[in-house]
DNA sequence: AACCTCACG
DNA sequence: ACGTACGTGAGGTTG
């Protein structure tokens, strides 16, 4: 194979970053956007390319001889912005720093030293790419020699590439004629004059023909027009004087080794510290760490036999250890650490005899654990049959109680957060992302052994500085009391997973399939052709340029085809109530049929995972699948409810749902004295709401009057607009206003509550629910009107939607604790935000029915009473 | 990867 | 004058 040689024209590249990238500074106010960008395009560039050897050229920032600069900087390097000037230095650092060559020459440009190094890399048989934006390099490719040209463009960055062959499909010439058609036209930006009258077309017209600049001077008698003839011998010597000044030169007296050339993108300190400084987090994700020896020497990490690992488990009996792992093909390279000490070792987890060792160590309550994703831990060791018991801390919930809107919680990042360090290379640095994913077990053992060893060393200092927050934040009862009891529950749950009957649904998909052949043919025959119904896009340009229906919406990129839209046109139109059908049934078929089929078991049991560390407001998720947005609401969705059923004959299901319960704790919350005896009366709240809104008597309140003011009540725990409940009601935002000021009348002190909170969260950045979740809200003090609406609307909706939240993880962990304490068969298998599923045992029905309704009433104590209702059901459906 | 759409509370 | 309902996850299309 022949090496590959990767250069970059460092200046033109990092002044394409730096219009590329926006305005990007770290805390000290240093600009890094053209750091940033120069760096994401090596990476990028270097990832695909994988070439062996790497160097950056920079032109000396004195003045060359021949005053040539690249077509970007005007003419005039002055007329480099000061917020690039400054990069300048720092980025040489950081490549400095990062051991990567920077080749320079007093008294040539970059041009020349990368025409020198593609050239001598050519001789010695690589394959050489250089990386620019100037496009004068063209005249030194060949077939080894490409150019690579980054265009930043609104969809990313594209980069074109150009061989010799290239070069001559586009201009018509050979790289080296290159030189003479730009010594013919000239180029302003670089101050070479060329011949006046001549431009692009004619310069390669006359070379093509000529060859060379010198042949056609030696031939000028041949030319027939006369004004060309007349410029050509005037301005014969320009010509030769801009030929030269275009020429790159390939022979520039360079010292260096191929070998220093090489390089490794394993950050050293040095570079790290920089790394951190300039705050390149992103990047910084990408490239792996070394580790220090200093690092090993402290790390001191203890390995050995079987019998070493009894007297270690004797001798920390009692113990809180703190446990990081990889677990792969049968191998668990697992870290113990204590604040002075770490233990690490990798066992054959099928192996009886060190099976048993370690189960002795994970179920043992002797032995406190500090896990970071504990939930994940008990999958991982239970598919081995090894059980995971008192884990006091997890890190994992403990970062996200105290960022619960943070996107991930990955150790590294944890790291820098909690405890300030940043010894910690990411997994994404180590292990690569996406596809490319390697395993651990690819890595050195050493590499192994240091990086879990530092993850549990991490994990007892990070859980003491996360302990002493939680404390300070008075969350520490939400984290130890709810939080981390919570987290066994949601296991079982996930192992116990909800049984479909597969023929039913299988059956249910094939129906779904004819009505949607059926109904796209409807479609294509109104619409006069075939087109892609799922595609919002093409079926904007039928119904709305075909069929010139008015649009009645727009989104960012084109129409709106969304239903509520779809909706209004209906009536006139005969096909979009088809579309509305076609949508409905190939959601129902591909979401629901296809994506449930996908992730049943042979078992026909659907395991979903409940995250715990997802919302902004404290409510579980449910992934692979959602099993939180199963249809209920219309008849042809509600169908799919009704497959999933209890996993056998002996079982049935027994449903609890919180009736109200946010506008219940929103009573509670504000204190609205009218609120809190409606719902201690047990009074139809909506229809209480709209007697006052619509300024009728409770009795004569109609069904539309009560299902408009229920979407009032809804928008008041949103976090009323006007708008946005006039949109709902599709009233005029007057109307709405009405609705809104009547609801105020009415319940004086929820308006109080309201201005309030959003004060509160104004005066501290953060709201919090009853039981001290707390939620960071930046975004009230923005100076963008929208998003400070936002902050205000989530202000007031995060205490009453987290307070629930709290409250329903309350009771799913009495619930749990009461099934198992009495020893009941009966099994918790879902939660969907105010309702929790019990697959109850035929024999247990009275006893479940009376506890669910009890433990979720009583959950928690408010000055209004909770209501539950339970249902008994053969299925899903037949519960609501 | 971003966007649209739509299912749920 | 502007442009919004709160919280999610998944599938499809498109660039």
């Amino acid at each position: 194979m022949n090496k590959k040689l990767l250069l970059f024209d460092g200046h033109s590249i990092a002044n394409r970053a730096f219009y590329g990238v926006p305005l990007l500074t770290n805390k000290n106010g240093q600009y890094t956007n053209a750091i940033f960008g120069f760096l994401n395009m090596m990476l990028s560039i270097i990832e695909k390319e994988k070439p062996d050897y790497l160097g950056i050229a920079f032109d000396l920032s004195a003045p060359t001889f021949r005053h040539k600069f690249s077509e970007e900087y005007k003419g005039n390097r002055k007329g480099m912005p000061e917020e690039l000037r400054a990069q300048m230095p720092l980025l040489k650092q950081v490549l400095g720093a990062m051991h990567i060559q920077i080749i320079s020459k007093e008294g040539f440009e970059a041009d020349d030293v990368l025409g020198t190094l593609a050239k001598e890399g050519e001789k010695n048989g690589m394959q050489v790419t250089v990386v620019s934006g100037d496009r004068d390099l063209f005249q030194i490719t060949s077939d080894q020699i490409e150019i690579k040209i980054p265009r930043t463009k609104k969809t990313g960055t594209e980069i074109e590439s150009f061989f010799a062959k290239d070069v001559i499909e586009t201009y018509g010439v050979t790289p080296t004629e290159f030189v003479d058609v730009k010594g013919l036209m000239g180029d302003p930006s670089d101050n070479i004059k060329g011949v006046p009258g001549i431009g692009e077309k004619t310069a390669v017209k006359l070379i093509k023909e000529y060859g060379s600049i010198e042949n056609l001077l030696d031939h000028v008698e041949d030319i027939k027009q006369k004004k060309l003839k007349e410029n050509l011998t005037v301005y014969a010597q320009d010509a030769r004087d801009s030929k030269m000044l275009a020429k790159i030169v390939c022979d520039v007296p360079l010292e260096y080794s191929w070998e220093s050339f090489e390089f490794d993108l394993m950050l050293d300190e040095e570079a790290n510290e920089l790394f951190q400084s300039l705050e390149l987090k992103s990047i910084l994700n990408k490239l792996p760490r070394k580790t220090l020896k200093e690092e090993q020497a402290a790390l001191e990490i203890k390995e050995s036999s079987l019998d070493d690992f009894k007297q270690f488990l004797r001798d920390y009996k009692n113990q809180t250890l703190s446990v990081s792992y990889f677990l792969e093909d049968q191998t668990l390279g697992m870290a113990l650490a204590t604040k002075e000490t770490v233990y690490y070792r990798e066992w054959d987890i099928t192996d009886t005899q060190e099976k048993d060792l370690l189960i002795e160590f994970f179920e043992s309550p002797s032995y406190i654990k500090i896990v970071h994703d504990s939930k994940k831990m008990m999958h991982d060791l239970i598919e081995y049959g090894v059980g995971l018991a008192n884990v006091v801390f997890d890190t994992f919930i403990a970062a996200y109680l105290l960022h619960p809107t943070n996107k991930d919680y990955d150790l590294a990042e944890l790291e820098e957060l909690f405890v300030g360090s940043h010894q910690l290379s990411s997994e994404e640095q180590l292990l690569g992302k996406g596809k490319s994913k390697k395993n651990w077990t690819n890595l050195e053992e050493e590499v192994r052994k240091q990086e879990i060893g530092k993850r549990a060393m991490l994990l007892t200092s990070m859980a003491a500085h996360m302990k002493e927050k939680l404390v300070e934040e008075n969350m520490l009862t939400l984290f130890e009391e709810i939080e981390m009891p919570l987290i066994e529950v949601l296991f079982d749950m996930e192992i116990a997973g909800i049984s479909v009957d597969p023929q039913g649904l299988k059956q249910y998909g094939e129906e779904l399939e004819a009505l949607l052949n059926q109904i796209s043919e409807a479609i294509y025959e109104e619409a006069g052709e075939v087109f892609n119904i799922n595609s919002p896009k093409q079926l904007g340009v039928i119904l709305f340029e075909k069929m010139g229906i008015p649009p009645v919406k727009k989104t960012k990129t084109g129409y709106s085809t969304a239903a509520e839209v779809l909706e209004v046109l209906s009536k006139d139109y005969p096909i979009v109530d088809k579309i509305l059908e076609y949508r409905q049934y190939a959601k129902l078929k591909s979401t629901y049929v296809e994506g449930l089929l996908a992730v049943m078991t042979e078992q026909h049991k659907i395991h979903s995972t409940f995250n715990q560390t997802i919302t902004a407001t404290g409510r579980l998720s449910s992934t692979e699948p959602n099993l939180q947005n199963i249809p209920v609401k219309f008849e042809m969705g509600k169908k799919i409810r009704s497959l999933f059923i209890p996993s056998s004959k002996d079982y049935v299901f027994l449903d609890g749902d919180y009736s109200q319960i946010e506008l219940r704790l929103l009573a509670h919350i504000s204190g609205d004295q009218t609120l809190i005896d409606a719902f201690k009366h047990d009074v139809d709240i909506h229809a209480l709401t709209a007697s006052q809104v619509f300024h009728v008597p409770f009795e004569e309140v109609s069904p539309l009057q009560r299902s408009n003011a229920k979407a009032v009540n809804f928008g008041i725990v949103y976090g009323i607009s006007a708008f946005a409940l006039a949109e709902d009601l599709r009233i005029s935002q007057k109307e709405a206003q009405r609705y809104i000021d009547g609801y105020f009348t009415k319940y004086p002190q929820i308006r109080d509550y309201i201005d309030n909170t959003i004060a509160y969260a104004m005066e501290h950045g953060y709201v919090e629910t009853l039981y001290h979740r707390k939620r960071e809200i930046p975004e009230i003090l923005a100076s963008n009107y929208n998003l400070r609406e936002f902050g205000k609307r989530v202000a007031m909706n995060t205490p009453i939607q987290g307070t629930a939240a709290d409250l329903i993880k309350i009771a799913m962990i009495r619930v749990h604790h009461k099934l198992k304490a009495l020893n009941l068969r009966s099994k918790l298998i879902l939660t969907v935000h105010d309702e929790l599923l019990i697959e109850t045992h035929r024999e247990e029905i009275e006893v479940v029915k009376q506890l669910l309704k009890e433990e979720m009433e009583q959950a928690g104590q408010f000055s209004v009473p909770l209501h539950v209702d339970v249902h008994q059901g053969e299925n899903w459906l037949a519960v609501k």
